[in-house]
Order: C-alpha cells, then structure tokens, then sequence
DNA sequence: GTAATAGTGTCTTTCAGACAGTATAGG
DNA sequence: CCTATACTGTCTGAAAGACACTATTAC
C-alpha cells in the first residue's frame, strides 16, 4: 500500500464521468407497482386501476409507472404512484405504511421491453374511492374475496386473481398481489401494522375484525383482547369509549390508539397452520 | 359490458408494440449486487471485490454488475454475479442459498446515472478463495470483525463499514450490507438456513457456532442442543458420529444433516434484545 | 326479557431458560 | 488426573389457548 489516502485517479475519474453516455447501456426500464390494501366494511380492497393504454389495454392492474429517471428514488416513486392514482393528497398519504415488497424482473414480463418493476405494499385507513389518474382508464377499491380458496393455510399464491370484471390482472401482478398477502398476513404478526388499517382511536374489537379479515379465521375474542393489551407498546388507552354498542348490543367498548412499538415483543402468532410449510 | 371478451384492442396493440422504441424512455440502468456470506474459522465474511475501474476505482465493492437486458432475470442475474465474481461453479452454487434482499434507487447512489440496484443475500459454506473476475482488481472473503461495535441490541447499522484495507466500501454499499446483516441475523429466528453455512454433515455444536457468530453472542449450549432436536423437521440424525471430539476434549458429537423444514416451527428466537425497537 | 358483546379469571399445556448432573474424550 | 465438552434431567416462569363467568347494551 502506498500512502495515497485519496481515492485512486479522482481527477481521470472526473473526466470519465464527464465522457459517460447513460444512453449506451441496455434498456432496461424501472417501474413501481403499489399493492394498496384497505379494509371497507370490513373486507379486504386492493386499489386497482383500468389500463388506458397498451398494452394490456383495458385490463386492470397495480397502479404504478415509471421512477422518472434522476429525479426520485424508489421509495418516492411509489408514494407518488399511490397520491396519483388515489387522488390522496400527501396529508392523508402520511397515515399510509407503505414498504418495499420486492422486484419482479423476469425479461418477458412486459410485452414492450425488459422491465424491471420494484413492488410496495402500503396498508391504508378506510380512504375515499380513488380518481383515475391520467394513464388510467379508471380506479377502483376492489373487494377481496375473502372466500378465495387459496387463501388456505398459509399459502396464498392465487396466480388467476382477478380484476372487477372477472378478468385476470394485466403483467404478474397476480403474482405480485399474491406474494403482498403473504407478506401482510405475516406483517401482522410481528408488527403493530394492524392499527394502520384503522382510524386514530379505535376498539379492541376493530382490532381483531383486522386480524381475522387478514387471516382469514375468527379469532377467540377474549385471548385477542388480553393478548394485545399485554404487548407493551402496542395500543394505549384514550380512557374514552365508543359512543356506540355494537349493532347486537353490549357494553360500550374502551377506546385506544396505536401505540410506539414497532415491533410486537411477544408476536401475535397466526394460530396452528399444521406445522407450517415443508 | 359488451359481449367483447378477447382483450381490447389486440390488433392494434400488435401494431403498438412493433412502433414500440424501448430508448425513447428515460435511462435508468439495473444492477444486481450479492452480499455473500459465509463462515471461516468460525468467523463471518463478506465477498468484496476491488473495483478496476470508475466510478469507486481501487474501492471495495459488492460483487455485482448491469443485468442482460432482455437475456436473464434477477435472480439469474445475481446467480451468474456471484458464479463470475468468485469462481465458483454452477454445481458448487446449487449448495449456496441465494434470496432477494431489497432494492436501492436513490438518483445520485451511483455518480455515473440514475441506477437501481436490485441487492441479493447469499449463505455460502466454505468456499474456496475467489478469483477477480474480468472488471475486478481483486475478490477476497473480508471478515466481518465480530467485536464491530454496530452489532449491538439488534441494529447492524454500520454505514461506515470498510473493505480490507480499512477504505469505505463503494456506493451505498455499507448500507446495503447492514440491511443484509440484520436480514441474515433474523433469518436464522425463524428458517432453517443456518444449516447453508455447514457442509452436508454437521454437529450440533457447529450448528451452536453459526448461531453464535451471526448473532454475536454466545448461547447456552444444552439448551441449543434440545432445541434444535426438537424443532420437527430442522435436522434429521445421519447415524454417525464425528471421528474426532473437540480440540480440549469430550466425547465425539453425532452427526446430522439438514432437515426438509422451510420454516421453523417453534422459531428459534433470539435471546431478550430488551423489549425490541420501540 | 333475550341475545350478543366487552372484559376478566382460571386452568392446562407448551416452551424457553437456568441449573445440575453424567459420561466421554484430550492433554 | 484435570478439564472441557456432549448430552440429558428437572425445575421455574412466561405465554398461548380453552373455558367459564360477569356486566352491559341494542333490540
């Protein structure tokens, strides 16, 4: 080693940057894809939009697009995807989780070219319907269905999840959309992240028609409630309550709001699964 | 509805795409970068690559490189990264496992253009040393030094961490290589990869180590012992016992050999880290 | 009143961790 | 012999799940 502390060659570096052409490279373009999921009535949505354009004209699919080149990162990208196609202002965007799911780069995943799409997966209060944005021929909250038969144990791999027509969904994002249910059954195990389907105060049984929404199984109502008020950091007290009973009667249910933990120590394990996946 | 069931369109979207010019779209580049890991001498290293030439000349690196666009997938891609960069045969690479960490698209992460990065993590046994391939100065196995100070409660943040010579790394690379540390750390909670670090055959004493090395600290080994025998599906008993006992001593240990579980079930959860990260 | 719900008490089982104890090998 | 190690036994405490019970409200 010598005593060169400096990285090597700065100043030929300079004038290669200088010499650089971006346009030389392979093609190889790079989306976003946002799997937004909300609960409406208690039922599982997913924001999907109607392509205005091919390919795929017509279909529906993820809202996503193009990350514009230099000017944003990934993560920025998407949030902007989602406040496009949701018509949410950047206000009501903070009260959305939203996290990298993966990349999907198969080279013939999209009719036009080698594209590479990095996927999120945002977890959304109840929101107002969406306004189709520019590229979209509509946008919509689309239930789902929570009697699907692939959403058994554990496994939630539909690869013909379909759009509100019936219609399978545009590129991979039925695989995509299958791989984001995984990741937010399993989110809601170790994470608070149920609270962010919810308003800012909220009952112990709204907490548990999330989990069991998301699960897909009725959870025991009592252990729920003791559970939950026994991680540490996961809910705090309002000391307020409900205006209302439930719509069959009962007492007035305390109210909470999310707590400060980000991680949920103990978990909240989904129940059995018969010794999980082999 | 109409009665149209075929996709919009299909005529003219063959016509679209054939007018279709992949470089009338901005250029960002794709890039596949691999954190391979592994353990010698019971210590915990990282592949890195010298850097031949700008940006980051004579800086260490990940190994990785621009995705053939068109040509191969990402997990391809990464799979022939880590082949090129170290040497090692695509039969050696069937006993490496290789997952997709996350992505890395800040605008000015590389200073040459807009470039995501699509990182992978690997879990390699014992390798044998690299070779530089063609746009490397050099490949080495780098240990990770165990008495790093940023291995504390549960974040692996070291956003300063060096290459061999003491240099930081190139681009984000520390921190796409602390992102894969607490990734690997909790990985060995809840699947059975600890095991891609041995050979076929192991004891459950180096079963101990693995653990012991990636989470930094040292665990009680009866109980590590039961564990692991009663987690269905972790090891399974090769019959034999290994033909020699510890350097001070013992009897000789019995050997196993991976089991078929994907996932453990019960976890093998990390001792206290002290309620979590709050 | 009837029925459904909120919230609490208690029991059993499981599992993690602490600790002790035995057998086996290397030096 | 001494010591470190492999492995097993046992106890305690934490936590999950099953069940039971009381209190409260809508209808």
């Amino acid at each position: 080693m010598s005593s060169q502390d400096q990285p090597p060659q700065a100043q030929s570096e300079q004038a290669w940057l200088a010499a650089y052409d971006p346009r030389a490279f392979p093609p190889v373009a790079v989306t976003v894809d946002v799997v937004a999921l909300t609960l409406r009535q208690d039922r599982l949505h997913v924001l999907l939009v109607q392509r205005a354009g091919p390919p795929f004209q017509g279909r529906w699919a993820l809202p996503g697009g193009f990350v514009r080149a230099g000017e944003e990162g990934l993560d920025q990208a998407a949030a902007r995807e989602l406040a496009e196609e949701t018509g949410v202002d950047t206000a009501a965007l903070r009260r959305v989780h939203l996290e990298q799911l993966g990349s999907y780069g198969a080279p013939a995943r999209d009719p036009r070219m080698h594209i590479v799409s990095v996927a999120y997966l945002a977890f959304a209060p109840d929101l107002p319907d969406p306004q189709a944005g520019t590229d979209a021929a509509a946008a919509a909250w689309v239930p789902l269905d929570g009697t699907d038969p692939t959403a058994g144990p554990h496994r939630g791999g539909p690869s013909g999840r379909t759009g509100p027509a019936g219609h399978p969904l545009a590129f991979d994002h039925a695989a995509i959309l299958a791989d984001a249910l995984d990741r937010a059954r399993s989110k809601l195990e170790y994470t608070p992240l149920a609270t962010a389907f919810l308003g800012s105060e909220f009952t112990i049984s709204e907490l548990r028609s999330v989990y069991e929404e998301i699960w897909g199984e009725k959870l025991h109502a009592g252990n729920f409630h003791r559970k939950v008020l026994s991680v540490p950091g996961f809910v705090e007290s309002t000391g307020g309550t409900a205006t209302r009973a439930g719509s069959r009667g009962g007492p007035r249910a305390r109210l909470y709001r999310a707590g400060d933990a980000r991680l949920l120590h103990p978990a909240l394990l989904r129940p059995d699964r018969e010794e999980a996946v082999r």
